[in-house]
RNA sequence: GGCGACGUAGCCAAGUUGGUUAAGGCAGGGGUCUGCAAAACCCCGAUCGCGGGUUCGAAUCCCGCCGUCGCCUCCA
């Protein structure tokens, strides 16, 4: 059983091989922090998650680089419409796109670089670059000679004709010898950009570079997985090719992935698009594992489209998950259910793994959960307690865990109102062996309206919380 | 215009290197349990965009058509 990935670079699965036995060097795209981030960029951070986690549940050591990009013409913009020093515009953003990733429950990358704190790197490299004849120096501009690199567009599958013939007619583009090239260094033009002494003159770092730069200061030269959205295919991710080979004479990442995109109504969620719903308003309206659920729900690579229905089935979805772990109500250990159990646990971690072996198919693995949830949930029913059943809701915790999922909610015992609670369920207990419905109704009616949903079972009666905390 | 992806039940969606009954979830209908309710469990739905073709056999391969979306400019 062994892990095949996609791998933008040949567009097919391939066999998953590190580098280094044991251990992955992983180095995702990150934001521009220019605003707050939206559930587009949230999307892209639960998929690298969790190829993350499933990475590490295999046994693996994870090295996980995710850059911002704290240096843009988008910030400066910004910070010239609002009278902010640029890096603080743009610290503040990182700030609050560390808190999101916190409450989506994504693990902190290993190493978190920005633009501004890689500039020696990045130096070096144009200056590397430059010695090789890849680039070339126009009035305080740095570009790079597109067409010295001869697999210039190995990645997109672009021929250069095309690069070239649908480039747009840009300001600086006189600056160029081609179209085509780009920029990897660019001249201060106004005292309040921020800038750095270089070789050519006080200036920035193009956009791409940043990334070649910091894969390389904290990865190496080759790295195992590169990732990012479809989007960051061309030119973003063509260029940082063509600059690191060209100046570490060695291919980039063994394997290249990309997340579909988020879609709104049928388009693509963009901030030029203006059709964005940040993380703030998604976590206003739902609990952050259901957004979770459904980016788990479709493949990565596939475009996923979010509105208010998919949130609500995904939202009765995970309280499903979570339904299975409720206590047992029997205390059978033997007997053919329990092997029928344990036969139940067997297989849906099989499939699970069998699943996101090939290439993190999540749905597929989500699916084998919800199999282990009805075999869980049959079981009991049938009078199963003990230690196969604690084993049982334990592997399923595991599992779900591997996806990102907390299943257990503290929410429920933590609160300051349970032990009212309990209280009113005694008293309904009694009430309800004497027979007096209306009262007992009227207090689960009650807590109904408070969100406390009341249910009866054989031994007693059980509450949990119906809405979100 | 160039490059690419996708189209599976009311909705989301897996399966697509061809081969037993096309996963799973949500919604809906029927039933069991229950004082009622909730939860849970059982049963019920698709021949896989359309039209051809290859094959003993196709959702899965080939051709055509229709539709949706992405990239080609900043973007996760």
């Amino acid at each position: 059983m062994s892990l095949r990935v996609y791998n933008t670079l040949s567009r097919k699965k391939e066999e998953f091989k590190t580098l280094e036995p044991g251990v992955v060097r992983m180095y995702v795209c990150g934001p521009t922090v220019y605003d707050d981030a939206h559930i587009g960029h949230a999307m892209s951070a639960i998929v690298f998650d969790v190829i993350r986690r499933y990475l590490e549940y295999k046994g693996y050591e994870v090295i996980h680089v995710m850059n911002f990009t704290d240096v843009d013409d988008k910030i400066i913009n910004r910070a010239r419409e609002t009278g902010q020093e640029p890096l603080k515009l743009a610290q503040y953003y990182i700030d609050r796109f560390m808190e999101h990733m916190a409450q989506l429950h994504i693990k902190p990358p290993t190493i978190m670089p920005r633009v501004s704190t890689t500039i020696d790197e990045i130096i070096d490299m144009v200056q590397t670059l430059i010695e090789r004849g890849y680039a070339y120096e126009s009035e305080g501009d740095v570009y790079f000679r597109v067409r010295m690199d001869d697999d210039y567009g190995k990645l997109s599958r672009r021929k250069l004709e095309h690069a070239v013939s649908s480039e747009r007619q840009r300001f600086g583009d006189e600056l160029k010898e081609d179209p085509a090239d780009f920029a990897l260094w660019k001249a201060q033009k106004s005292p309040d950009e921020p800038a750095w002494p270089s070789p050519w003159g006080m200036g920035r770092p193009g956009w791409h570079i940043e990334c070649s730069a910091m894969a390389r200061r904290y990865l190496g030269p080759t790295i195992d997985i590169h990732g990012g959205g479809t989007d960051l295919i061309f030119p973003h991710h063509e260029n940082e090719i063509a600059q690191s080979e060209s100046c570490n004479a060695a291919p980039l990442a063994t394997y290249w992935l990309h997340n579909g995109m988020l879609q709104l109504r049928g388009e693509k969620m963009s901030k030029s698009l203006g059709n964005i719903i940040s993380i703030d308003e998604l976590l206003s309206q739902y609990e952050a594992d259901v957004f979770r659920i459904l980016v788990l729900g479709s493949h990565y690579r596939k475009p996923l489209a979010y509105d208010d229905e998919v949130m609500e089935q995904a939202r009765r979805g995970l309280e499903r998950l979570r339904g299975a772990l409720r206590p047992p109500t029997g205390e059978k250990t033997e007997g053919p259910e329990v092997e029928a159990l344990q036969e139940a646990v067997q297989l849906a971690r099989e499939r699970f793994e069998a699943a996101m072996d090939d290439d993190f198919n999540t749905a597929g693995a989500l699916g084998h959960l919800y199999d282990l949830v009805k075999a869980i949930n049959t079981a009991r029913a049938a009078g199963i307690g003990g230690e196969p059943f604690e084993k049982a809701q334990s592997e399923l915790k595991t599992l779900a865990s591997v996806l990102g999922l907390q299943l257990e909610t503290q929410a429920r015992a933590a609160s300051d109102a349970a032990p009212f609670i309990e209280l009113l369920l005694e008293v309904r207990s009694t009430l309800r062996k004497q027979k007096q419905w209306d009262l007992a109704d009227y207090i689960r009616d009650g807590l109904a309206k408070l969100g406390v949903q009341v249910e009866d079972t054989r031994d007693g009666s059980t509450w949990r919380w119906e809405k979100r905390e």
